[in-house]
DNA sequence: CCCTGATTCGC
DNA sequence: GCGAATCAGG
């Protein structure tokens, strides 16, 4: 596997552009983990809500110890100004995907 | 049950 | 750096 300019270029693109990491990721081939670490790798920039996940582990005994101190976390803050979107995200068509993709391709590769 | 994004760990 | 596993929520 290897991100490409183009892989990279669109990526960006439709994620900058509000599509979700599944549909990206569908597109170009890479499964939803691949893209959303990819996206956090570059400086994944969108201001996602707030920390839904907690710091969690993986490996259940080692990050055991991890998991009950992050338990243990006071807490809070609540709180936070909306702005209305001016724009909402729309579905792209085949056609505009592709004139994306073309257009990636071009300036990159 | 489907989906979403987010995070960490091992390779 | 890449990707799977996993979590947490809608």
């Amino acid at each position: 596997m290897g991100w490409d300019a183009k892989d990279v270029a669109l990526l960006k693109k439709l994620w900058g552009d509000g599509h979700s990491a599944g549909q990206i990721a569908s597109r170009l081939g890479y499964s939803r983990n691949a893209v959303s670490a990819k996206l956090k790798r570059m400086g994944q920039k969108r201001g996602r809500k707030p920390p839904t996940a907690n710091p969690r582990i993986v490996s259940v005994p080692k990050r055991k110890a991890a998991l009950l101190a992050a338990c243990a976390r006071p807490a809070d803050k609540v709180v936070s100004p909306r702005k209305p979107a001016a724009t909402q995200p729309k579905e792209f068509t085949k056609r505009q995907l592709y004139a994306m993709l073309v257009d990636a391709v071009r300036n990159t590769g």
